[in-house]
DNA sequence: CAGCAATCTTAGCCACGGCTAATTTTGTTT
DNA sequence: AAACAAAATTAGCCGTGGCTAAGATTGCTG
């Protein structure tokens, strides 16, 4: 029988910020080092190598180390809808002409307690508001 | 002089949780007992005994053992806000037909992350959108 | 007014997620 | 290959914000 899994404690917001930026340096530079993730979360590179560790007691990438860490299945999957979900609240919110700055701080404060359904209806709306040049200036002031 | 204040820490989530419940709890029986608090929160009397002390000491409220506690102006003037951000978030997600758990979940989750411009671009939408009941028919498909 | 139940507080604990300082490992450079 | 620099890790610390168990205070009620 194989070991008993850890039954997903519900990603905090803090593995979620890992996951988005290890997935980020994946995608841009190949692989995703601990010393990256660090300045990229602005934080220190124990406190990464501490949370690397502990998401790989969750299964969500496997690490060795000083050599370096791949995502799981799950753990990309789950990396993946993170990015998503960051994606279209960006995209609404720059419906409105808000400074980069505001949208990039308030997305990435809010974006871990958005649900499936909330979101959902976030991206039909950010479809339905491009067709709407005028309303959306009647937003912007 | 008068002793020196702490500058404010900028009041953590749990704070304006705390905040929110408390004006509410006011604003319907006249005061905030512990055990109220607790229960509102789903949390224990002793967190909550805990927090306001801490409050106290942050000047959002004065509290005095085993006999009850008043909010400060800072403290009453912050609550309201919070309690006007939840207001303009819930009235927006409202629009969509979703439903009023995954409402709450959400907009409990998100509201401490919303800055001010981007709420008031929120309430502002949110007016535009009530006069496009068709725009909002298909958003809600 | 004595006793009891409700409420509140204290003490002591824990996980999370940061930090610095010191150490270890790796990889590059001469 | 030795030395050095960069990267990674460990050890030990801290604040936040929860918890339970035990004790103190209040207020009601017989």
């Amino acid at each position: 029988m194989p070991a008993k899994q850890k039954a997903a404690p519900r990603s905090s917001a803090a593995v979620e910020d890992y996951l988005e930026r290890i997935l980020e340096l994946i995608n841009t530079k190949g692989y995703a080092r601990v010393v990256d993730i660090a300045q990229s979360l602005r934080i220190s590179q124990a406190s990464v190598t501490n949370m690397i560790q502990r998401m790989d007691g969750d299964g969500l990438l496997k690490y060795e180390r000083y050599r370096g860490m791949v995502l799981t299945a799950s753990g990309e999957a789950l990396a993946k809808s993170i990015t998503r979900r960051h994606q279209i609240l960006t995209d609404f919110l720059r419906l409105f002409g808000l400074d980069e700055e505001v949208i990039y701080h308030d997305v990435e404060g809010m974006e871990h307690h958005i649900s499936p359904p909330t979101l959902n209806t976030i991206e039909a709306l950010t479809a339905q508001l491009r067709k709407q040049p005028a309303l959306l200036a009647r937003v912007r002031q």
